[in-house]
DNA sequence: AGCACGCCGACT
DNA sequence: GTCGGCGTGCTC
């Protein structure tokens, strides 16, 4: 009989022993009894019989390779999780079977291994790279030099502007993978993960793709799942949990749009898949390759110290792009109305960019300055017209547009902050005539109406596409003439650290999807005008200043933690905060210090009250140092706003 | 996670 | 007295 140290996945508890009467090895996936139900468990280590009866190992399920070991016990060291929930990352799109007990059954099922790195690696036969690299995309001499440089390090940072080729590059590193019978991970946006992106890849590298995202099917989900067990499929598009994906003999990682927000996960445990994909490069010999337009101030500092850092400046066909500047507040201004007038005359296509959803973002008494916040949450209702409705973006809360203000019964209420549907509303009116559709998440809620749109818009169907930041993230829209910006200071004036950054990033990204082949118009209603203008040509002139006036208190000068102490009671909430402040402030020397606490910026969201201490440091081992003498709390390692 | 246990405040 | 909300601890 042999015991082994089991960590069950699903049930908070520590490591549990179980018997076996094969041995096995460690990072094996098997079904294991705890209290009662079924769960999966992974072998930790071989021990000694306690003094206790255990009970027995039910089946063996899979097994986790030496790759997705290291990462799991990195995400529980480095992100403070348990090692069950970091191991839980791996599964979670196989949901735990919730069968009836079968208890004793020792046999593995037939199609029962979940996990598996395989010794034998169905290879691609020499004619198969011979089609594949024959249609590969030919680079440009700029190109080129990029490419030899990304093959030359493990680590590197494309940073190429909009319309330079990166995908050209990108691809031409998975075939590189392919050819040395390597698998390839692409990682990009969520949003960007469309049935396009698998056609542009099918193309060159014909069914051994996949696309990975949390929209597709159960059944999609196992078919892949076999495919890359039989190792069918060597090449991963996906979005952040592909990295936990039994990807064998794993040679690349692309991470494409590297400065994206979407790549750090906002529940437990809070891991970044960028950074996890740069750790792979140190530690498991696997090429990383960042790439963006607009790369995050701290990649792009650490590129530039660590000497990987790739600059690749526009094409040579760029056409003219000129930017148009009106220091006015957001709203749908005279002139944008005629630059907008304009295009559609000469029966071109235009994108407005609107930070907001719905009609307006709040509702407001003119007579007593009643202000219609939620119930559940510390944040104003926004004016939803099609459903007449007062919705909470925060939790789900709606109700009646009202008529009259509750308070004072008056009938004066005026709407703040203009939407997308009220921007898309109001050119209607003004253009009766044109086609418009609303590209935000209220209207974007399927894989299906994402390709329908973009694909309406591409064929000419759509005149104005009036979206929120979701419009920046990758798309290829080919020929758009006119970009208007409505409402960027709402981003730039955002009160984080990484504001400027956030709302720099997505001008140049939105200005992107204009001037690729004939000449475009960006036009920006903006009070820092002034001030952007500097940075509108090259977004590394824009780094370069944010590099000297950002408070060195940040990112990428230290290191973050945000402790949260969330409390459906405001005053258990603020006593925990100021619990766990107390016990920090007592440890004097320590190397990680306390940067800022309190409330939340929005302070509750359904129902729960939201306090914070947030920390920096120089290393992210004064981090945990602190943390390890707290005791359980629950932080955001490496946050990326603190708000 | 989910469930039992036990402590303390409110109420027939 | 008792009911029940909620914080704490346990699972091989």
């Amino acid at each position: 009989m042999f015991f082994y140290h089991i960590a069950p996945l699903g049930v908070r508890s520590p490591l549990l022993t179980y018997t076996a009467r094969t041995p096995l090895l460690p990072g094996t996936l098997v079904g294991i009894e705890v209290r009662k139900k079924i769960y999966d468990g992974v072998v930790i280590t071989q021990t000694q019989a306690p003094d206790f009866t255990c009970k027995d190992i039910l089946d063996v399920r899979g097994y986790f390779g030496s790759v997705q070991r290291f990462l799991a016990r990195f995400i529980a060291y480095y992100y403070r999780a348990s090692l069950p929930e970091s191991y839980k990352l791996f599964l979670a799109f196989t949901p735990a079977p919730a069968s009836i007990p079968k208890p004793y059954k020792h046999t593995p099922a037939p199609n029962a291994l979940r996990f598996c790195e395989l010794p034998l690696c169905a290879r691609l036969s020499v004619a198969q790279k011979q089609q594949i690299v024959s249609a590969l995309p030919s680079l440009n001499p700029q190109q080129e030099k990029a490419y030899a440089f990304i093959e030359s390090k493990p680590l590197s940072l494309l940073f190429g502007d909009t319309g330079s080729g990166k995908t050209e590059i990108y691809f031409h590193c998975i075939a590189q993978a392919l050819c040395r019978d390597k698998a390839a991970l692409f990682l990009m946006p969520e949003i960007a993960l469309t049935p396009q992106t698998l056609a542009r890849l099918q193309n060159v590298f014909g069914d051994c793709v996949a696309l990975w995202h949390s929209k597709i099917t159960p059944s999609k989900k196992k078919q892949i799942l076999q495919g890359l067990h039989n190792q069918q499929i060597k090449i991963i598009a996906g979005a952040r949990s592909a990295l936990f994906l039994p990807l064998a003999r794993l040679g690349v990682i692309i991470v494409d749009e590297e400065h994206d927000d979407a790549y750090k996960s906002m529940s437990n445990p809070r891991y970044n898949a960028r950074d996890l994909a740069i750790l792979l490069s140190r530690q498991a010999g696997i090429k990383v390759v960042l790439g963006s337009a607009t790369p995050s101030l701290t990649s792009y500092k650490r590129a530039k110290d660590g000497d990987y850092l790739f600059r690749l400046k526009g094409g040579f066909y760029r056409a003219q792009k000129e930017f148009i500047l009106e220091s006015t507040f957001a709203q749908l201004s005279y002139n944008l109305q005629q630059h907008i007038k304009a295009v559609l005359k000469q029966q071109k296509q235009a994108i407005i960019f609107v930070p907001t959803r719905a009609n307006f973002k709040a509702l407001l008494c003119l007579e007593c300055g009643y202000g219609f916040v939620c119930p559940f949450c510390s944040v104003n209702m926004s004016v939803h017209l099609s459903r007449d409705m007062l919705c909470c973006h925060y939790c789900d809360y709606k109700e009646v547009l009202p008529n009259l203000c509750p308070e004072c019964k008056g009938n004066n209420l005026s709407n703040k902050r203009i939407g997308t549907a009220q921007v898309a509303a109001d050119l209607q009116e003004l253009y009766p005539q044109a086609r418009i559709s609303i590209f935000d998440r209220d209207h974007i809620t399927t894989a299906k109406k994402l390709t329908d749109v973009l694909s309406a818009f591409k064929s000419r169907e759509i005149d104005i596409l009036v979206g929120t930041q979701m419009l920046s993230k990758g798309h290829d829209y080919h020929n758009v003439a006119f970009v208007g910006v409505v409402g960027i200071d709402y981003i730039l004036q955002g009160g984080d650290f990484r504001s400027l950054e956030r709302g720099v990033s997505l001008l140049h990204q939105i200005a992107g999807r204009t001037g690729r082949k004939d000449n475009g118009r960006v036009f920006i209603q903006s009070l820092q005008s002034e001030w952007l203008k500097g940075f509108l040509d090259d977004y590394e002139v824009f780094l370069q200043w944010e590099l000297m006036h950002r408070s060195t208190a940040y990112p990428p000068f230290k290191r973050l933690a945000m402790i949260h102490c969330d409390h459906r009671s405001q005053a258990k909430a603020q006593e925990n905060m100021l619990a766990i402040l107390q016990a920090l402030q007592q440890r004097s020397e320590s190397a990680a210090t306390i940067l800022g606490y309190g409330a939340n910026a929005i302070e509750r969201i359904a129902g729960k009250w939201r306090f914070h201490i947030l920390l920096h440091a120089q290393k992210h081992s004064d981090i945990l140092r602190v943390l390890e003498s707290l005791g359980d709390l629950e932080v955001d390692i490496d946050c990326i706003d603190t708000l």
